[in-house]
DNA sequence: CGCTATATTGACCTATCTCAATGCTCGTGG
DNA sequence: CCACGAGCATTGAGATAGGTCAATATAGCG
């Protein structure tokens, strides 16, 4: 939850009564999970809304013949759907790229946030808002930039995404995905995506080895993916709610 | 709004009450706009949020090089960003296709849905699931699928939506999209494009002329873009929340 | 130490793009 | 009622980004 926190005050400054309704949520409920397994598959009927506390999964569809795509990745302080139980069936899985925690939220945690915690609901609509953002992102990322731009774009959105929740150490991050994934992100082949991180690597753009990603330019790194980061939203827009300044609107 | 109550009633049903009050949302401030003419701009301040209530317009993102992607089409019933006034600006811009006439909701009507309309506020984070869905598949679409499975695949998807919102007429509609909407929604140029729509026509697929589609086989259709509806979420998930099962919930 | 998964390389192939010309359609003004 | 222009659609001829297949290398793990 530490991580959720980390991120959603990027949005809005919580009070510690707020904190520590979240935190509730984020013990009562953990389970663990080995890498690359499904958490989630797709038909199922949606139960709780999971909360990712440490490691990587990722959402992903897949056509009759194999075909399969990555629609985006869930790091830890991501909320798989909010008020996702509201639909019949899943239309995607979920799965574990590492070791995952995870929080189940019940569909009684989000009833009492929406009807007693305000701020919390603003701020999981920030969420929410922020993923359709990054999705749209997506779309535009598959249909109009090169392997090479797409690649550095896809790198620099995770990197600015951990970073929120403070999980880049300096220059440099754990990195835990294989060229496949990438592949499967990108809408790209295996083989090209091993040029293109070349290609990266040569320009020096980035160092990726041993399942850990060093970004020595960022602004670089950002250059070559036309990367503008607006659409994550990350500058405290929600700061006229923040604790203290609107505790009456906190009841 | 009777195309927006309608969509929504794919899943859960109203009562007069509720119909009323989207009724006088949606007749309040009223504006109609010229075909081909932004409606928000990237980069802007999000202020009210938008209903369609005639016309088509699209969401769309632009590169410095002029590269464009349409992220989604608008359909009659479609509402910008249930809460987008949240976020501090715009990420990508909204641009009339038609002439389009528009609703324009306060955050004060949202408000006030989610203090005392349950059962809307309920069919409002629908919407914003299924437009979540609806993103992903399109991440989907453009990553996995090829020139001609894309575009089948988009054209099953607009035709569903339409008739979601009671706009087609037996096997046709309005289809108002040029060529070159098709390919910056699809990422293809416009010249495939047009090859394409020969070959799906080839193959009586469709039949498109003069700003009408035809479409003599839906299921032959979706067979050919591999498409599964599921990730529109029609079938009454909401049910049990349906109007006089649950009046006790709409207060 | 040997397996298995992952990464790398090379050679060739093709779906889709680009450029450029031509044709069509529909709305406007004369 | 016709002529014209602007936007849209169609066609053809190359060009290329990225795919496929298959072999080899490397690395992490039991």
């Amino acid at each position: 939850m530490a991580s959720l926190i980390r991120k959603l005050e990027h949005f809005v400054r919580l009070s510690p009564a707020e904190h520590a309704i979240l935190d509730r949520a984020a013990t009562e409920r953990v389970r663990k999970l080995g890498p690359r397994v499904d958490l989630v598959r797709e038909g199922e009927k949606p139960r709780d809304v999971h909360l990712i506390l440490s490691g990587w999964a990722c959402r992903y569809k897949q056509l009759e013949d194999g075909r399969r795509q990555v629609v985006s990745f869930l790091l830890p302080g991501d909320i798989c759907d909010v008020n996702g139980f509201i639909l019949r069936e899943m239309d995607h899985s979920i799965g574990s790229i590492t070791q995952v925690t995870i929080a189940d939220l019940s569909r009684e945690f989000f009833d009492e946030v929406g009807a007693r915690h305000p701020r919390i609901a603003t701020a999981f609509w920030w969420e929410t808002l922020v993923n359709a953002a990054i999705q749209r992102e997506w779309t535009m990322n598959l249909g109009q930039r090169t392997a090479l731009e797409r690649t550095a774009h896809l790198l620099c959105e995770i990197w600015l995404r951990l970073s929120m929740a403070e999980l880049t150490r300096g220059d440099n991050c754990d990195f835990p995905l294989t060229q496949a994934d990438l592949a499967d992100a990108t809408g790209l082949s295996k083989v090209h995506v091993n040029r293109i991180l070349q290609e990266l690597r040569a320009a020096g753009l980035i160092v990726l080895k041993s399942k850990t990603l060093a970004v020595p330019d960022l602004a670089r790194l950002m250059r070559a993916g036309l990367f503008n980061p607006n659409y994550l939203h990350m500058d405290r827009e929600g700061r006229q709610l923040d604790a203290g300044s609107a505790d009456i609107a906190a009841g």
